[in-house]
DNA sequence: TGTAAAATACCTACTGGTAGGTAGGTGAAT
DNA sequence: ATTCACCTACCTACCAGTAGGTATTTTACA
């Protein structure tokens, strides 16, 4: 795996966890094996890094949940691999979705990593509509309080309702 | 107003528009007219700053949403209440949730704070129970891409639902 | 009631640590 | 010869937090 991906794997797992202030550069580099500088040749700037690292797990993401139109599954079947796909994260290690995590405060972010949030949500928002606005927020006080349990309620309430 | 008070109101403005760290002790003391080190005064820590924050947030929307048990009210009066305390706050300035913003990365925060933010969602969930999961994530959608409409949307989704 | 102690609410000046970012250099691969 | 992927060394800015001082107000007591 090339550096660029440790990076951006290690920047994801601290953001995550704590916030777009967890992923210094400093930490990024111990973490990689590298020095502080030469994270900066990788990605010139802070704003850079968070950007690139909202593109990758965006298209992870999407890819993950496969084609919106496919017609051989149901909304129900792509709103559970949605569902799953958040819990198998949050309990794996109890962090929530990376962009959830940066959109708690958008305006702490420079204007590429920006870009990149909306640009996410207008893909993931194109995927399964109104559900996502109730998944999203289950997931983020699910995390808050560690209690999964709480996101799988949310996802039988949505399910019963289709 | 005391100046403590004032410190929190810029502290709780400043951390809802750019996170935890968005309230540092000097731009609080700029803002409130005193030297950083005063702030130091009222609140030793950043950890008891953010927990004062919390504690106080949380105090006056339990107290603006009244008593949970009024038999006058109905479940969907109630829900009507909460979701229009979000709505008015996100109209008004943009940013939502004090908590939701913290809580988006809790392991970020100091251990005062931390149990400040559990406490609050441990009574804010007793309130209204499991719509909370809801409505909390619509707003921090809402808030992240700028469109109060979907959190409208969320408050008719779940009231139809009763 | 006068006075002394003490608490209040600030101040100046400083520290150590960490942050993002830059300049310029090195060795290996293309 | 140039590009790649890193390095050392450094800079400035900002951060939370501390030490110790000062003027004002409040309280306690003789």
């Amino acid at each position: 795996m090339s550096t660029k991906d440790t990076l951006l794997d290690h920047a994801e797992r601290l953001m995550r966890h704590h916030g777009a202030g967890g992923a210094s550069f400093c930490e990024l580099a111990k973490a990689a094996g590298i020095k502080s500088a030469s994270v900066h040749y990788h990605f010139p700037t802070k704003d850079d890094l968070i950007a690139a690292a909202i593109a990758r797990y965006s298209d992870r993401i999407l890819s993950e949940l496969g084609p919106a139109d496919d017609p051989t599954d149901t909304p129900r079947d792509r709103i559970s691999r949605l569902t799953d796909n958040y819990v198998a994260r949050l309990a794996e290690d109890g962090a929530g979705c990376l962009c959830a995590v940066l959109s708690a405060a958008p305006s702490a972010l420079g204007p590429l990593a920006q870009g990149a949030l909306h640009q996410h949500y207008d893909r993931h928002i194109a995927w399964v509509g109104a559900a996502i606005a109730r998944l999203q927020g289950a997931l983020g006080l699910a995390a808050a309080i560690g209690r999964p349990d709480i996101l799988e309620q949310a996802e039988a309430d949505i399910l019963s309702g289709i």
